[in-house]
DNA sequence: ACGTAAAATTACGGACCACGCAAATTTAGC
DNA sequence: GCTAAATTTGCGTGGTCCGTAATTTTACGT
């Protein structure tokens, strides 16, 4: 990778975090553009170079995560049921990750700011293109069409609700916190189970 | 109902149609909130008393749509199996309309315009105010906690998003186009089904 | 090390949006 | 007809986002 595009993710990097973190810190609506800009060290050009909103640049780490559910779809082992796929292929990208390195207050703070109202439906909206990555791993591997078919579409938009539900409730949980990998293998299991009301 | 109370639902209306007849004529991009005012005979600022975006005015309809289907589930029969509720509930509102009676290329138009680049993601970010509504449904019907169960919320997430991906699977579908209540229902059994790949 | 080209950043201006506030108007109720 | 409540509207403001062009940085060849 050039220097050029090793600065380009720094930047993109540097602009997420600085999102992310001023809006725990005071709260998304007391966050402006301009702010993020100047915390990142950029103008507040170059900041709609790299995101068309703060929302993105806030979810940016998340929709990655979705971006990289699909690609490790893709790579499951080829007979291996879809659901079982799916499953590992997402709850993996839950996993390995460093939350339990996040400073004290953090996880709460997260939890907080993603309660704003201002905040309600704006990763949904963000999701919808990451959804056809995960449509098109799953037409692959079930040989199903995009164009013709309801199936992979359906599938797609299933995990990206469950994901969504999962980490909602991993949002408003009080302590203990239930990790939310655990959370989300639990409402993709009942997904792929139909549903079923509870007895 | 009142003439006051009258009146604002008919600039409601009203406000809702501008948006939705200027956005098919014109394209999104080319539509103000200033058009969509000034076609309804009021000012901008009472467009803004009304919906906060132009996009909550161009989906208020399906928005309501959605609002109407979770009251439908609640007052389906209480033996009547959960499934068999939501999607007899779900489809009843797509079948009493008057689809037949809209004018030639409307519908194409309609289509046309929903692909826009500006309207993804609106929808479901939208969505998300409504599927509360569902889930609390979904939660008296099944006994379970809306704020200790997954399940409520999983379910009323995945009738949204069969929903929306029947509708835009309706959208981009070329003549003879399917009717869309028999979309959304192939999408809802297959999702009561877990969604199991096709053979 | 230097020069040129390409890419990225930045400054600037403009269009548009959304809201708070208060004045004006309309409707309700007696 | 009068008063109160609700709604509409005008105005101002803060903020966003984009297009455009100038400036700066990086890439590349010599």
């Amino acid at each position: 990778m050039s220097l050029r595009e090793r600065k380009k993710e720094q930047t993109r990097e540097a602009l997420s975090w600085a999102a992310l973190h001023l809006a725990v810190e005071r709260g998304i609506e007391n966050v402006r553009v301009e702010d993020i800009a100047a915390a990142a060290g950029v103008s507040a050009r170059t900041f709609n170079n790299y995101f068309t909103s703060k929302f993105e640049a806030i979810y940016w780490r998340a929709l990655a995560r979705s971006e990289a559910a699909a690609v490790a779809v893709r790579e499951r082992p080829a007979g291996e049921p879809l659901w079982d796929a799916v499953i590992a292929a997402v709850v993996e990208q839950y996993t390995a990750e460093g939350e339990s390195r996040a400073p004290e207050g953090w996880q709460a703070g997260v939890r907080a700011m993603m309660q704003a109202p201002e905040m309600t439906g704006e990763y949904l909206k963000l999701s919808r293109r990451t959804e056809r990555e995960m449509a098109v791993a799953v037409a692959d591997r079930t040989g199903t069409d995009l164009d013709k078919d309801l199936y992979p579409h359906l599938v797609a938009a299933a995990v990206a609700a469950a994901v969504y539900v999962a980490t909602d409730r991993w949002m408003q949980s009080e302590p203990p916190v239930p990790p939310m990998a655990s959370l989300i293998e639990d409402g993709l299991r009942q997904i792929a189970a139909g549903l079923p009301a509870p007895r």
